[in-house]
DNA sequence: ACCTCCGGGACTCCCCGTTAGT
DNA sequence: ACTAACGGGGAGTCCCGGAGGT
């Protein structure tokens, strides 16, 4: 009875984080069904009894890709009391982070792929995006003013679009700073991108009180 | 029958062209050499009299799609007597330069693919990112200090890292953006993404002058 | 994409079926791989999981071509109680049948490119040629001599070698008045070679048991 | 000085030669102009100093051959003082013959690839078919009706339209079976139809003043 | 008359997604 | 779930006809 430890359930989720794995590593087109099959050590023919097509794999494998890099997000800000946007910052561009590319950023691995794939696609990555946006978001306006709980709504409005327009920047110049860092191969000038946007970008976040209430 | 008029060069110097815009809309990978060669009215069998390999043309497009991304951004930059990084960036974020990908920049576009590339290609990227930086630290010193061409050796290089610091950041952002801009399509949230590192962008590179002032 | 409900077995034959008939019109060098996979609306890529080269699809078209021709002239000559030879005759000679060249007599369209072939492609006309001489042998005979089944050993030993003499003879001029008929495209000598050959043909088909008779 | 011994209007005569020969071997299709100047210890390049393109040497080299093939014709009739039939028939249906295929019939050799040749090509094939039928119809009436000469108008044209009937036959026949023997290849069957199509045509050629005579 | 080589097109090989049968 | 293989399609290689330039 049964055949084998792994239920249908588990090997369907380790395809997807396999799959997360390799589309963040090689692009979404850079691994074939059957190398993937062959890393769980199953035989190509079998994949169909999970996944309907493999445009079916990939939106799960995205999915997860992508919720994976909110969650790190989100703990790399939060598992302190007070938001922590240097470590956050300082992992995200770590060199380990950028070379590596398995354990890394879906959305900086993979931007660059989605254009030419389905607005199905390009909604995943949208609705992500937003969701790391929302969490930077946070992050910088519970590290920049713990009382602002007791802010009046037009206040908090305004400090909302302060942050958002913050927050957009930061996640702009962290991505671009990792693809550039990633396309350049390890070199000094990669290391150079990493060490300075890092930099700056503490600066940046560390800049929106005090911006603030220079003017 | 026969060859026409066109000499051979002219004929290499269309396919590295056309192969630098189809790269740029499609990935390296997505177009094939028999497409390639239909574009020029050829058919594919005729491709190896011009190139060794599909790499030798995709070392050839790169080199020209990104060299072109370097020639746009001096273009935009220097053409009047004063830098004008507003311009260029209004340029660089504009939705019709995100959206269209046949005239874009080229790194943005192919940045994603490098990595999976081979160290010659990442090479490429390198020396042609280096060069952009050059351009762009050379607008930011050239529109803060108009007089800098006096100042002593010592101060001058601290400005440069300063400007090549912001340069880093300013082009951080620039790709990050663009790049997250077209991953989610067209939408609320990639005009916003524009339109708010725009306007972030500018800010800063006017802040280079003023932050050192304010020292 | 994945296959369609077509069986493998069936693809095959359909392969064959087009080539066979393609050949017959252009000849075995007249059709491109290429052009034939489009004939049944697939690409030439999926070929070599039929056949291991063209020269294994030369070779079951041939034998194809070659066996449908005999089956025709058995059918022609045999789907009555006499062996019909006249029918035969006006239908090999006629001038749909000369002019049309897709259901055509394969010995006739493709004996011209054997010699340059392989010993192999040599041996199946050989086989096939054999064949129908067989058939007209047994035509002959039976059209001449209805009370043959009482002929003593040596009498039909005779008998056959004057039938066979006369079916190569026949068969010779039919197939050369063909080919030249063709060789020489529609015009009154195309027509003048069909038509009188015809009538020497059923003279001669008709003068076995004559000339026997007079002997 | 000159640069070699051979004139221009010499090797224009060798190439259509050497092409004669080799389509008669090979087929239309069957070499290339680079083998064929190589033949000639000329290169490729200088080919079109000579025909305008490889139609030209066509048209000119399959003139040559079929007008050779007359010639032929005529002579093995003709050059005793009673046109001998025998000695062409026997000739044209030997063995060296019908397997050497240098020196072959070009008729026999490349009547299979006309078909497919253009409309010029096929009146080539037509004009010389008719003249050889015009020099069997001659060496049969020749040898037939010593005395024709002097037969009345009516009575000619009865005895040319038989002599032409017959000779169409023998012509086919002995198309027919060259075609046929070089087409399954040097083996018994190829030398029974050479043997038994030679004596049956040789039966008909004397046939025609005896079966008038019988009528 | 040569050399060079362009552009055309064919064949072969290989990989991928997908499906059928076991 | 595996084995097998179909059909799609790209890459690379070869050779041919033809067109310059020396």
């Amino acid at each position: 009875m049964g055949h084998s430890r792994a239920s249908k359930a588990d090997t369907h989720a380790r395809l997807v984080a396999a799959a997360a794995a390799r589309f963040k590593e090689r692009g979404i087109d850079g691994i074939s069904l059957a190398d993937l099959m062959k890393e769980l050590e199953l035989t190509h023919g079998g994949f169909y009894k999970h996944f309907a097509s493999r445009d079916e794999l990939v939106t799960e494998a995205l999915d997860l890709a992508l919720a994976e890099s909110g969650q790190v997000m989100r703990e790399l800000l939060f598992d302190s009391d007070k938001p922590n946007i240097a470590r956050f910052v300082d992992f995200y561009l770590s060199a380990a982070h950028a070379g590596g590319r398995t354990g890394g950023c879906a959305v900086a691995a993979l931007a660059g792929d989605a254009p030419r794939k389905s607005a199905d696609v390009q909604a995943q990555f949208r609705k992500q995006i937003e969701r790391n946006l929302e969490i930077l978001v946070e992050a910088l306006r519970r590290g920049s003013s713990p009382a602002e709980g007791r802010a009046t709504t037009a206040e908090a409005r305004t400090t909302s679009a302060e942050a958002r327009g913050t927050a957009l920047l930061i996640l702009s110049a962290l991505y671009g700073a990792l693809m550039m860092a990633r396309a350049v191969g390890d070199s000094p000038l990669s290391r150079e991108v990493l060490r300075t946007v890092r930099k700056r970008i503490l600066d940046l976040s560390g800049a929106v009180p005090r911006r603030r209430a220079s003017r």
